[in-house]
DNA sequence: AATCAGTGTGCATACAACCC
DNA sequence: GGGTTGTATGCACACTGATT
Protein backbone atom coordinates (compact mmCIF):
# COMPACT_ATOMS: atom_id res chain seq x y z
CA UNK A 1 0.00 0.00 0.00
CA UNK A 2 1.74 3.27 -0.93
CA UNK A 3 1.46 5.35 2.06
CA UNK A 4 -1.04 8.57 2.39
CA UNK A 5 -3.96 6.35 1.77
CA UNK A 6 -6.01 4.02 3.71
CA UNK A 7 -7.49 1.29 1.87
CA UNK A 8 -11.23 0.61 2.68
CA UNK A 9 -13.86 -1.60 1.28
CA UNK A 10 -14.99 1.69 -0.20
CA UNK A 11 -12.16 2.67 -2.21
CA UNK A 12 -9.20 4.65 -0.44
CA UNK A 13 -9.46 7.19 1.97
CA UNK A 14 -7.13 9.77 2.30
CA UNK A 15 -4.45 9.09 5.76
CA UNK A 16 -3.36 12.13 7.46
CA UNK A 17 -0.59 12.52 9.20
CA UNK A 18 -2.33 12.82 12.15
CA UNK A 19 -3.87 9.69 11.68
CA UNK A 20 -1.06 7.56 11.26
CA UNK A 21 0.40 9.57 14.26
CA UNK A 22 -2.51 8.84 16.87
CA UNK A 23 -2.55 5.27 15.12
CA UNK A 24 0.80 4.77 16.71
CA UNK A 25 0.27 6.80 19.74
CA UNK A 26 -2.86 4.00 20.54
CA UNK A 27 -0.36 1.10 20.18
CA UNK A 28 1.59 2.85 23.74
CA UNK A 29 -1.17 2.71 25.99
CA UNK A 30 0.63 1.86 29.75
CA UNK A 31 -0.23 -1.17 31.18
CA UNK A 32 -3.36 -0.79 33.46
CA UNK A 33 -4.12 2.60 32.31
CA UNK A 34 -7.83 3.09 33.04
CA UNK A 35 -10.34 6.58 33.22
CA UNK A 36 -13.37 7.62 33.78
CA UNK A 37 -15.19 7.85 30.35
CA UNK A 38 -17.38 11.36 31.99
CA UNK A 39 -14.21 12.74 33.68
CA UNK A 40 -12.24 12.15 30.70
CA UNK A 41 -15.19 13.64 28.65
CA UNK A 42 -15.57 16.88 30.75
CA UNK A 43 -11.25 17.02 30.05
CA UNK A 44 -11.77 16.95 26.10
CA UNK A 45 -14.69 19.87 26.39
CA UNK A 46 -12.52 21.89 28.92
CA UNK A 47 -9.11 21.73 26.32
CA UNK A 48 -11.60 21.73 23.10
CA UNK A 49 -10.28 24.51 21.09
CA UNK A 50 -6.96 23.12 22.42
CA UNK A 51 -7.64 19.93 20.47
CA UNK A 52 -9.07 21.50 17.11
CA UNK A 53 -12.50 20.11 17.54
CA UNK A 54 -16.02 21.93 17.56
CA UNK A 55 -18.68 21.45 20.28
CA UNK A 56 -20.91 19.54 17.49
CA UNK A 57 -18.04 17.21 17.10
CA UNK A 58 -18.16 16.65 21.25
CA UNK A 59 -21.91 16.05 20.66
CA UNK A 60 -20.66 12.74 18.28
CA UNK A 61 -17.97 11.88 20.51
CA UNK A 62 -20.63 11.95 23.61
CA UNK A 63 -22.95 9.99 21.83
CA UNK A 64 -20.30 7.60 20.79
CA UNK A 65 -19.43 7.86 24.75
CA UNK A 66 -22.56 6.27 25.69
CA UNK A 67 -22.06 3.07 23.63
CA UNK A 68 -19.09 2.10 25.89
CA UNK A 69 -20.87 -0.44 28.28
CA UNK A 70 -18.90 0.78 31.69
CA UNK A 71 -17.96 4.49 33.35
CA UNK A 72 -14.28 3.06 33.27
CA UNK A 73 -12.41 3.22 30.17
CA UNK A 74 -9.75 -0.09 29.88
CA UNK A 75 -8.03 -1.91 27.65
CA UNK A 76 -9.78 -5.13 29.52
CA UNK A 77 -13.20 -3.56 28.36
CA UNK A 78 -11.99 -3.81 25.00
CA UNK A 79 -11.81 -0.11 23.45
CA UNK A 80 -14.17 -0.51 20.60
CA UNK A 81 -17.78 0.86 20.19
CA UNK A 82 -20.02 -0.25 17.49
CA UNK A 83 -23.16 1.57 17.05
CA UNK A 84 -24.94 2.11 13.79
CA UNK A 85 -25.03 5.78 12.53
CA UNK A 86 -28.55 5.14 12.82
CA UNK A 87 -28.71 4.84 16.42
CA UNK A 88 -25.53 7.12 16.84
CA UNK A 89 -27.65 9.44 15.24
CA UNK A 90 -30.03 9.02 17.81
CA UNK A 91 -28.15 9.97 20.58
CA UNK A 92 -26.65 12.35 19.11
CA UNK A 93 -29.63 14.58 19.67
CA UNK A 94 -31.33 13.25 16.12
CA UNK A 95 -27.90 14.83 14.13
CA UNK A 96 -27.97 14.16 10.51
CA UNK A 97 -26.22 10.96 9.30
CA UNK A 98 -24.50 13.22 7.03
CA UNK A 99 -22.89 15.77 9.71
CA UNK A 100 -22.89 13.07 12.29
CA UNK A 101 -20.10 11.28 9.38
CA UNK A 102 -17.92 15.01 8.81
CA UNK A 103 -18.18 15.18 12.89
CA UNK A 104 -16.87 11.42 12.72
CA UNK A 105 -14.32 12.11 10.51
CA UNK A 106 -13.13 15.68 12.32
CA UNK A 107 -13.05 13.33 15.84
CA UNK A 108 -10.44 10.75 13.58
CA UNK A 109 -8.81 13.86 12.62
CA UNK A 110 -8.24 15.37 15.52
CA UNK A 111 -6.81 12.38 16.78
CA UNK A 112 -9.26 11.54 19.38
CA UNK A 113 -11.10 8.16 18.27
CA UNK A 114 -9.50 5.85 15.30
CA UNK A 115 -11.78 3.55 12.64
CA UNK A 116 -11.65 0.32 12.78
CA UNK A 117 -13.09 -1.01 10.05
CA UNK A 118 -14.83 -4.44 9.47
CA UNK A 119 -14.30 -6.59 6.00
CA UNK A 120 -17.45 -5.24 4.94
CA UNK A 121 -17.10 -1.63 6.45
CA UNK A 122 -20.35 -2.36 8.51
CA UNK A 123 -19.96 -1.99 12.75
CA UNK A 124 -20.49 -4.81 14.19
CA UNK A 125 -19.12 -7.28 16.89
CA UNK A 126 -18.28 -11.11 16.45
CA UNK A 127 -19.20 -12.36 20.11
CA UNK A 128 -17.85 -15.78 21.05
CA UNK A 129 -19.96 -18.93 22.40
CA UNK A 130 -20.54 -17.02 25.92
CA UNK A 131 -21.98 -14.05 24.42
CA UNK A 132 -18.71 -12.39 25.29
CA UNK A 133 -17.50 -9.69 22.72
CA UNK A 134 -14.59 -11.32 20.63
CA UNK A 135 -13.20 -9.44 17.60
CA UNK A 136 -15.31 -5.86 17.51
CA UNK A 137 -15.32 -3.42 14.72
CA UNK A 138 -16.32 0.26 14.53
CA UNK A 139 -14.57 3.14 16.41
CA UNK A 140 -11.50 2.86 18.79
CA UNK A 141 -11.60 4.79 22.24
CA UNK A 142 -7.90 3.89 22.58
CA UNK A 143 -6.72 7.65 21.55
CA UNK A 144 -8.56 8.77 24.56
CA UNK A 145 -6.74 6.17 27.03
CA UNK A 146 -3.36 7.10 25.29
CA UNK A 147 -3.71 10.80 25.59
CA UNK A 148 -5.54 11.07 29.14
CA UNK A 149 -2.69 12.45 30.65
CA UNK A 150 -1.94 15.37 27.69
CA UNK A 151 -6.20 15.84 27.50
CA UNK A 152 -5.98 16.05 31.26
CA UNK A 153 -2.90 19.06 31.47
CA UNK A 154 -4.66 20.56 28.20
CA UNK A 155 -7.66 21.14 30.11
CA UNK A 156 -6.28 22.07 33.32
CA UNK A 157 -4.12 24.80 30.96
CA UNK A 158 -7.01 26.22 29.73
CA UNK A 159 -8.74 26.56 33.08
CA UNK A 160 -5.88 28.42 34.44
CA UNK A 161 -5.31 30.46 30.93
CA UNK A 162 -9.23 31.52 31.65
CA UNK A 163 -9.07 32.29 34.96
CA UNK A 164 -5.66 35.14 34.21
CA UNK A 165 -8.07 36.26 31.26
CA UNK A 166 -10.48 36.87 33.61
CA UNK A 167 -8.56 38.51 35.88
CA UNK A 168 -6.69 40.74 33.74
CA UNK A 169 -10.58 41.91 32.04
CA UNK A 170 -11.29 42.22 35.35
CA UNK A 171 -8.58 44.57 35.98
CA UNK A 172 -8.89 46.43 32.74
CA UNK A 173 -12.45 47.29 33.69
CA UNK A 174 -11.05 48.75 36.68
CA UNK A 175 -8.67 50.78 35.19
CA UNK A 176 -10.99 52.55 32.45
CA UNK A 177 -13.49 52.80 34.95
CA UNK A 178 -10.90 54.74 37.44
CA UNK A 179 -9.99 56.62 34.03
CA UNK A 180 -13.16 58.19 33.16
CA UNK A 181 -14.00 59.21 36.80
CA UNK A 182 -10.86 61.44 36.90
CA UNK A 183 -11.93 62.49 33.33
CA UNK A 184 -15.39 63.90 34.40
CA UNK A 185 -13.83 65.10 38.02
CA UNK A 186 -11.32 67.01 36.10
CA UNK A 187 -13.70 68.67 33.98
CA UNK A 188 -16.33 69.38 36.27
CA UNK A 189 -13.66 70.68 38.33
CA UNK A 190 -12.11 72.86 35.80
CA UNK A 191 -8.98 71.90 36.15
CA UNK A 192 -6.73 73.06 33.51
CA UNK A 193 -5.10 71.02 31.23
CA UNK A 194 -5.19 69.18 27.97
CA UNK A 195 -8.36 67.05 28.94
CA UNK A 196 -9.82 66.51 26.00
CA UNK A 197 -6.14 65.49 24.52
CA UNK A 198 -6.55 62.84 27.23
CA UNK A 199 -10.08 61.82 26.69
CA UNK A 200 -8.85 61.33 22.99
CA UNK A 201 -6.39 58.72 23.75
CA UNK A 202 -8.28 57.63 26.37
CA UNK A 203 -10.98 56.38 23.22
CA UNK A 204 -7.95 55.20 20.94
CA UNK A 205 -7.54 53.09 23.80
CA UNK A 206 -10.55 51.85 24.38
CA UNK A 207 -11.26 51.34 20.49
CA UNK A 208 -7.80 48.73 20.37
CA UNK A 209 -9.52 46.54 23.14
CA UNK A 210 -11.16 43.72 20.97
CA UNK A 211 -14.09 42.18 21.24
CA UNK A 212 -12.62 38.84 21.83
CA UNK A 213 -9.10 38.57 23.25
CA UNK A 214 -6.68 36.16 25.07
CA UNK A 215 -4.76 37.41 28.15
CA UNK A 216 -2.13 38.34 25.95
CA UNK A 217 -3.65 40.13 23.85
CA UNK A 218 -5.17 42.17 26.72
CA UNK A 219 -1.75 42.28 29.31
CA UNK A 220 -0.18 45.17 26.62
CA UNK A 221 -3.21 47.30 26.61
CA UNK A 222 -3.53 47.02 30.45
CA UNK A 223 0.37 48.14 31.13
CA UNK A 224 -0.66 51.52 28.31
CA UNK A 225 -4.23 52.04 30.59
CA UNK A 226 -2.42 52.30 33.55
CA UNK A 227 0.07 54.45 32.36
CA UNK A 228 -2.81 56.73 31.07
CA UNK A 229 -4.38 56.39 34.67
CA UNK A 230 -0.75 57.01 36.39
CA UNK A 231 -0.69 60.23 34.38
CA UNK A 232 -3.77 61.65 34.72
CA UNK A 233 -2.99 61.15 38.44
CA UNK A 234 -0.25 62.49 38.46
CA UNK A 235 -1.37 65.81 36.46
CA UNK A 236 -4.37 66.13 39.22
CA UNK A 237 -2.09 65.86 41.63
CA UNK A 238 0.06 68.85 40.17
CA UNK A 239 -3.06 70.99 39.73
CA UNK A 240 -4.50 70.72 43.28
CA UNK A 241 -0.59 71.56 44.70
CA UNK A 242 -0.37 74.19 43.02
CA UNK A 243 -4.38 75.11 43.64
CA UNK A 244 -4.07 74.98 47.40
CA UNK A 245 -0.78 77.01 46.91
CA UNK A 246 -2.53 79.83 45.54
CA UNK A 247 -5.19 79.23 47.79
CA UNK A 248 -2.92 79.49 50.83
CA UNK A 249 -0.76 82.03 49.32
CA UNK A 250 -4.37 84.64 48.38
CA UNK A 251 -5.04 83.89 52.47
CA UNK A 252 -1.87 84.93 53.12
CA UNK A 253 -2.45 87.65 50.99
CA UNK A 254 -5.88 87.95 52.49
CA UNK A 255 -3.77 87.77 56.21
CA UNK A 256 -1.72 90.31 55.39
CA UNK A 257 -4.49 92.92 54.53
CA UNK A 258 -6.54 91.88 57.45
CA UNK A 259 -3.20 92.05 59.67
C1' DA B 1 -31.09 -7.91 -8.74
C1' DA B 2 -32.42 -5.60 -4.60
C1' DT B 3 -31.34 -4.28 -0.18
C1' DC B 4 -28.54 -2.93 3.58
C1' DA B 5 -25.21 -0.35 6.25
C1' DG B 6 -21.48 1.88 5.46
C1' DT B 7 -18.49 5.68 2.91
C1' DG B 8 -17.70 10.46 0.80
C1' DT B 9 -19.00 14.80 -1.82
C1' DG B 10 -21.52 18.57 -4.48
C1' DC B 11 -24.85 21.96 -3.92
C1' DA B 12 -28.07 25.11 -1.62
C1' DT B 13 -29.01 27.51 2.45
C1' DA B 14 -28.42 29.93 6.92
C1' DC B 15 -25.87 32.49 9.84
C1' DA B 16 -21.91 34.85 11.81
C1' DA B 17 -17.82 37.54 11.14
C1' DC B 18 -15.53 40.82 8.58
C1' DC B 19 -14.80 44.77 5.63
C1' DC B 20 -15.79 49.12 3.28
C1' DG C 1 -25.75 49.74 6.79
C1' DG C 2 -24.94 46.63 3.17
C1' DG C 3 -21.96 43.48 0.60
C1' DT C 4 -18.62 39.64 1.01
C1' DT C 5 -16.73 35.67 2.82
C1' DG C 6 -16.33 31.54 5.58
C1' DT C 7 -18.31 27.81 8.06
C1' DA C 8 -21.81 24.55 9.45
C1' DT C 9 -25.66 22.12 8.11
C1' DG C 10 -28.99 19.25 5.50
C1' DC C 11 -30.30 16.97 1.36
C1' DA C 12 -29.50 14.21 -2.47
C1' DC C 13 -26.67 11.31 -4.68
C1' DA C 14 -23.11 7.84 -6.07
C1' DC C 15 -20.50 4.18 -4.73
C1' DT C 16 -19.07 -0.41 -2.23
C1' DG C 17 -19.22 -5.44 -0.49
C1' DA C 18 -22.02 -8.68 1.76
C1' DT C 19 -26.33 -10.79 2.04
C1' DT C 20 -30.65 -12.42 0.63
Amino acid sequence: MESGYVTTPFGRRPMSLGMLASQQLAETIEPGMKRSKWKLFRAICEARPALGVTDRALTVLDALLTFYPDDEISEEKGLIVFPSNAQLSLRARGMTPATLRRHLAVLVEAGLILRKDSPNGKRYARRDRAGAVGEAFGFSVAPLLARAAEIESLAAQTVTDRELLRVTRERLTLCRRDISKLIMTALEEEISGDWEGISAMFRTLLARIPRVATAEDLAPLLDEMGLLRAEIVNMLERRIKTQKIDANESQIEHHKQNS
